[in-house]
RNA sequence: GGGCGCUUAGCUCAGCGGUAGAGCACUACCUUGACAUGGUAGGGGUCAGAGGUUCAAUCCCUCUAGCGCCCA
């Protein structure tokens, strides 16, 4: 017997550990070796990582498709695992060394700290996992994999030096994004620009001092949102201050120091007498050239631009091109953003060594760049040459794991040729390889790898894939997969070009030690996406020729959210074409992002996150799961609100209801039951809308539409079985019944319910897998569990004339009820009803329902009459009068106002349908079938209006 | 500044050339023997605004207003 409701939390355990026993999520089953495979790559959450709703959501679509296609008899390999999330990770650990008071990273050496992560992972990595398999994902365990495992990491070793030999990767002195809080360069990508605008004004011309310490206050809390106004004083020839003097717009005055040029821009007027001639850098003494360049808007600012190659992307590139006019970059900034000046050798170069700098050194050297900044301010305020303070709205980049200002620092790094890579990835998406669902997202695709810079993959940390290059003490660097390799490599070269000679190369090549020490490996590891990259295939095996690359990749979907199109779909695209000459996947499905109920986005400084594993304990997965599903609708975001998630709760205890009831109704599987063969109209008619919502949901979800199939699917279970399949069948279940029919029906519905449970199960899984095995206690024995099928595909005809009669009993037990309620009788009177001259299949349909329909439409007798008894209700359903004989039990006036009402909209159709057939140019021009259909409704209505005319007629006399 | 998207019932959203839909909320009634996590019925919409194309526009086009996102 079951129990009265759905135990989520007591089920979702049992048929987990059902899914482990059976393998039912294994890819290569024996039995399925010839059938057509289907793959889906995780994207990997990081190993740090907890799951969050755009996780869950991303998931469950994902397992959607898995588990649909694995019932369909597809060999599916969801390959699941995680990223090792090189910054974040490193964070993670070292915040635990601080809290325990250990000893920091760089106290620990690097190999005793790598160890430490790696104990960390042991212990509490990959949580995300474990809540993984609590939303249900059936991604095949067996086979997780990590981006630093051994093989993942061959591949990576293996790309980097293929790469580094077609020159697609390289190293390069070159302005990086900075984080000062990681040390570590950061790609465009880890860049987040946040507004900032101050609120400080200040003016020379006020002829007030400048209160230096509001300043502070101000800058204490943001640095940034200002423009300051200073002025370099125009010298002539001989180094000497003609008195005129250049006013440029900074929001970073502190990189003045590292300033080797003003720009302005070759047309404006007001400055051409200035080109070519120089300026004194103040406080520093430097005399710099006025160049003549585009980059300077006249508009913006005062037209002149302070030029800092070494501290500003686009500076970077104006340096460059006036290289001959003396600009070059002066880094003033050490890995943390102090300024560095003593002992910076850049920055003295070309400096008279008569001038102060001592004061200056004082000041700021060995400072933060905001503390620095400040001072700069009040020194230049100090010696007159600040014009000005303003407040000023500007992007400021932020590290978006550190959150700390980013700094353009000139570093050398590894970059990949992304352009190079980006034409293939480029083109496989334009004739239609791989694509995009919704379409519009190749939009963002294409617009990025059109316009994509070097990929700088090189990261400053200890936490990752090291690089695999290795510098000799002549110079060169050899890059190769293993340290055995290199370091012959490097023997083999040293001798060549007679660094080493022979014996020295031999004596060397036994010395382990003395290897290690004369050849040092890079020390920087590899941007985690980079390894992210080859994913597709690196999981799959690659480099080895697994059979499991060859019969997976390239793989069928990917589902990811549009966030990730640049972090890492266009890479994969990238890296599969390149490596394996093909794409890594054949659709992408991108889903929108999961926000809060009032639509705003979630994020943990909002303090609005809501926790899918809480949802997950007080509604259950399958609750979860199904609001995702029904509220994903294509192009736009999730607002998730709680009340959904119960609605959907509730529909889960409303098919296990069903479900008890069908037991309690002696409703068992029967072997070798064939729907076809059903001769009950109204078990045809439930089978034919049964193969009709298999149909919707097959079609919805190879369509990626999984809101449709999640409501095709509800709507069947609530509105279509449970409402009226299993109301109409309790007449012949629970009556006297003919047994044949009864029998038929109990079958019927077993079936009927296992259709449905392969239907839910997507979406549902613990549920319908738990509901599965129950019913299979009785009846034949299951083959199997419900995960590996099957799909209900056999096809029912369906019945046309079935429809018909089980349509109008449905019609006219809801006009009975309708009618009955708007006029004010009570649910419970029973009244009789009369059949107004019906037809022969009225009469005959009316027998064969009669029991459901007084027990539904709460009816006493079921008569025939030639006309309608007076003072009776009357209802015209499908076209068929039927009366209510409730003279005296009901206001006659209502029942007059409501026929009025009904002949009007009736009246209202009608002239609406008139117009349009009365129209020459839609009689010429609409489709045939169009005008057909309002012939149709013409008809249709006009004998409404006959019988409604008719009734309120005989009401109007009474 | 460039690009993308949104505006439909009180709320959240489907629909997208030819009768405006769902879930939730709301109102009334119902302790009917699967289910009150339920049942029955009901109210509620100039489909943001203005033009245009079309026999026909919520749907296509243009503009306006408001909102959101991405990239500079």
């Amino acid at each position: 017997m079951m129990d009265k409701s759905f135990d989520f939390a007591a089920v979702e355990g049992r048929v987990s550990a059902l899914w482990e026993e059976t393998d039912a999520f294994r890819a290569g089953r024996p039995e399925r070796a010839s059938a057509r495979p289907f793959c889906v790559v995780i994207p990997p959450p990081n190993v740090t990582g907890n799951l969050h709703m755009g996780h869950a959501l991303n998931n469950t679509m994902q397992d959607i498709l898995c588990r649909y296609w694995r019932m369909n008899g597809r060999d599916v390999l969801w390959q699941p695992g995680v990223d090792h999330a090189g910054i974040a990770t490193q964070m993670v650990v070292e915040r635990m060394l601080m809290e325990r008071q250990e000893p920091d990273r760089r106290a620990l050496g690097r190999r005793a700290f790598v160890e430490r992560v790696w104990a960390w992972k042991a212990e509490s990595g990959g949580a995300i996992v474990a809540q993984l398999k609590r939303l249900g994902a059936s991604c095949d365990w067996s086979r997780e994999r990590f981006t630093l495992d051994e093989g993942l990491s061959r591949a990576v070793a293996k790309v980097f030096v293929q790469l580094y030999r077609e020159r697609l990767l390289y190293k390069d002195k070159r302005l990086v994004n900075w984080d000062p809080k990681f040390q570590t360069a950061i790609s465009d990508l880890e860049v987040v620009q946040v507004e900032a605008r101050g609120s400080f004004k200040w003016s020379r011309a006020d002829e007030a001092p400048l209160d230096a310490a509001a300043l502070a206050k101000l800058l204490a809390k943001n640095p940034n949102g200002h423009l300051y106004y200073f002025d370099y004083p125009v010298v002539d020839a001989e180094g000497e201050e003609t008195g005129e003097s250049v006013t440029v717009a900074t929001t970073r005055p502190e990189t003045m120091l590292g300033d080797t040029a003003v720009a302005v821009h070759p047309d404006d007027r007001r400055f051409q007498h200035l080109i070519g001639k120089r300026v004194r850098l103040p406080l520093v003494g430097r005399l710099i050239a006025v160049v003549a360049d585009d980059y300077s808007d006249p508009e913006k600012g005062t037209g002149a631009v302070k030029i800092t190659p070494a501290h500003d992307f686009n500076d970077f590139e104006v340096g460059k091109r006036h290289e001959a006019e003396g600009v070059r970059p002066i880094n003033v900034l050490d890995a943390q953003a102090r300024v560095v000046l003593k002992d910076n050798l850049d920055f003295f170069e070309g400096l008279e060594s008569d001038h102060d700098h001592a004061r200056l050194i004082a000041a700021v050297d060995g400072q933060d760049r905001f503390v620095a900044r400040l001072r700069i301010v009040e020194m230049m305020a100090l010696a007159g040459l600040l014009a000005g303070i303003e407040p000023h709205a500007h992007a400021v980049p932020h590290g978006d794991r550190s959150n700390a200002v980013v700094e353009p620092w000139l570093t050398d790094q590894w970059y990949v040729d992304a352009k190079a890579l980006a034409g293939p990835a480029i083109d496989a998406v334009r004739d239609g390889q791989t694509q995009f669902v919704p379409k519009s997202w190749e939009k963002t695709y294409f617009d990025w790898l059109e316009n994509i810079q070097p990929w700088c993959v090189s990261r400053q940390l200890w936490w990752g894939h090291q690089i695999p290059a290795w510098y000799a003490p002549w110079g060169a660097v050899y890059v190769e997969e293993t340290e055995e390799a290199a370091y012959a490599d490097a023997l083999a070269d040293g001798v060549e070009r007679g660094a080493l000679t022979e014996s020295e190369a031999q004596a060397l090549a036994s010395d382990q030690a003395r290897l290690a020490e004369t050849f040092t490996r890079d020390e920087d590891v590899l941007d985690t996406w980079f390894s992210s990259a080859l994913w597709p295939f690196s999981t799959l095996g690659w480099p080895d020729e697994t059979p499991e690359l060859k019969r997976f990749y390239p793989t069928d979907t990917l589902v990811t959210g549009f966030d990730i199109i640049f972090f890492w779909v266009a890479r994969m695209m990238m890296m599969g074409l390149h490596l394996q000459n093909e794409i890594p996947f054949r659709d992408v499905y991108i889903h929108a992002l999961v926000r809060d109920e009032k639509g705003a986005k979630m994020s943990k400084s909002k303090g609005n996150v809501i926790d899918p594993i809480d949802l997950i304990d007080r509604f259950g997965a399958d609750a979860l799961r199904f609001t995702l599903a029904a509220m994903a609708a294509q192009g736009r975001d999730i607002k998730l609100s709680e009340a959904r998630i119960e609605g959907y709760r509730n529909f889960a205890t409303k098919l296990w209801n069903a479900s008890r009831f069908a037991e309690l109704n002696g409703c068992a599987r029967v072997a070798g039951f064939d729907p076809a063969a059903a001769r009950e109209p109204l078990n045809r008619w439930i089978l034919g809308e049964a193969a009709k919502a298999a149909g919707e949901t097959a079609f919805a979800i190879e369509a990626y539409r999984f809101n449709d199939a999640a409501n095709a699917v509800y709507r069947f279970v609530w509105s279509v079985f449970c409402d009226w399949h299993l109301e109409l069948a309790k007449p012949v279940l629970q009556g006297p019944a003919d047994p044949a029919a009864r029998a038929e029906t109990q079958a019927t519905i077993a079936h009927v319910l296992d259709t449905i449970y392969a239907l839910v199960h997507p979406f549902m899984p613990f549920l319908t897998e738990e509901l599965w095995a129950i019913k299979g206690e009785a009846g034949p024995g299951r083959e199997g569990p419900l995960a590996l099928g099957p799909w209900p595909t056999q096809g029912f005809e369906v019945d046309e004339a079935v429809e018909a009669e089980i349509g109008w009993v449905v019609d006219l037990i809801a006009e009975i009820r309708s009618v009955k309620s708007e006029m004010g009788v009570p649910p419970s009177t029973l009244t009789p009803l009369v059949l107004v001259a019906p037809s022969h299949r009225a009469e005959t349909g009316a027998r064969a329902w009669s029991e459901s329909i007084r027990r539904l439409a709460r009816v006493s007798s079921i008569e025939r009459a030639e006309a309608a008894p007076p003072g009776s209700l009357e209802l015209v359903v499908r076209g068929e009068a039927v009366a209510l004989p409730l003279a005296g039990v009901v206001d006659l006036g209502a029942e007059r106002a409501r026929l009025d009402k009904e002949i009007a909209r009736v009246r209202l159709e009608i002239a609406k349908v008139e117009a349009k057939l009365g129209n020459p140019d839609f009689v010429a021009r609409a489709p045939e079938d169009i005008i057909a259909e309002h012939e149709d409704r013409l008809e249709t209505f006009q004998a409404r209006l006959v019988k409604l005319n008719a009734a309120r007629e005989r009401l109007g006399r009474v």
